[in-house]
DNA sequence: CCAGCTACTTACTCATCGGTCAGGAAAACG
DNA sequence: CGTTTTCCTGACCGATGAGTAAGTAGCTGG
């Protein structure tokens, strides 16, 4: 081994390319709606060159939600180490999130979930994963806030306000997609929220 | 005509049952994962007759979206008759939902709109409606109110909150699907959020 | 200089997809 | 009664889905 790698899993430079066109597309269209043709159109690759890399589209999926998953966790350690005051983490988590649908993105995540029912198994984990990782950052981000955070009359305790945050961020990028430019109604209604949350 | 019908467009009886196998399959596994062979199946008939009562897939897909549409419609006048206060109308709304989580299903429109890019555009426009149905309504809902809705903090118009409600429902509904029972869970998210919004 | 590994391509397989077409049973119509 | 219309079946179509097998060019280490 040269050095230690930055990353845990280190790929080959062709299974990162895979990777970030199979992100983007399934983004965009889901799970289902995603082949191997597309991707080796996009990539001028033949489809079994992305077989030798990812064996079945099971494989690849895992890969894919595995890798977003590790990436978002570093940008939740950023901000939880940049900045302090609750307000300034729940606005620079819900610019993350900005950020995919700026460029006519959805969550992930988000969007696999609906294709739930047909999602391979590990896919289906590391979905549920995600989201769960998402409740718990928020929880400790909530509960670690100083003025216990009195803002939401109905919730009891930082989870529900952590479920209510990350229910509404999913939903407002379903609803809110590209065409007029709605990113705008997205960070309204999350700016709406936090607002009522934070201070 | 024997006697003008209730509904303006009136169906044959196997009409109506695709219609409603689709709708069901369309909420559970999103609109590319269902296949003119899984209706049959399930309906005992053949994919020629499907392509009899609807001649194309996005045939299909427009004509269910626009019944559950018009469906919803008559729920959301029936609260509107039935009810007065802002807090026992949105409760009533939020429970609309709830009933299709808890047979294990997800909004119809939320499920097709994580599979927007590879809608026929009928179908898209349909599902686009749906959504600005919701928040004409809720808009409407929430300005009629009497106490002026001050509840959130953040949100100057009601148009805001009836988007943040919406996407905080169909968001909750994403993310909180079958496995445990996660019903609680998505009625937990909304209790908070309208006993901020209502007195 | 050859053995072996990595990273592919070419050329398939077989299942399933949405969709078509000719025909037939049965009911409705005149 | 005969004819037309409604509603369906059986048999098929070309395209596309995921996945595989065999071969090969290019390095790499001994």
């Amino acid at each position: 081994m040269p050095d230690s790698d930055e990353a845990p899993t280190d790929r080959s430079r062709t299974a990162t390319r895979i990777l970030d066109v199979a992100e983007r597309l399934f983004q965009r269209r889901g799970y289902n709606a995603v082949s191997y043709a597309d991707l080796a159109a996009e990539l001028d690759l033949t489809t079994a060159a992305i077989h030798y890399h990812f064996p079945s589209k099971a494989d690849l999926g895992q890969a894919v939600v595995t890798r977003y998953r590790r990436a978002n966790a570093k940008q939740r350690a950023a901000i939880r180490a940049e900045t302090s005051a609750l307000r300034a983490r729940l606005q620079r988590y819900v610019e993350l999130y900005a950020g995919v649908l700026a460029d006519g993105g959805m969550c992930l995540c988000g969007v696999l979930a609906a294709d739930e029912a047909t999602l391979p198994t590990p896919v289906r984990r590391e979905v549920r994963g995600f989201f769960d990782d998402q409740t718990d950052w928020l929880t400790s981000i909530l509960a670690e806030d100083i003025d216990g955070g009195a803002g939401l009359d109905g919730c009891a305790s930082p989870r529900q306000v952590a479920d209510l945050l990350l229910s509404t961020i999913e939903g407002a990028m379903l609803t809110h997609r590209s065409p007029r430019n709605e990113l705008n109604t997205f960070r309204a209604s999350l700016r709406c929220l936090i607002d009522t949350i934070a201070s």
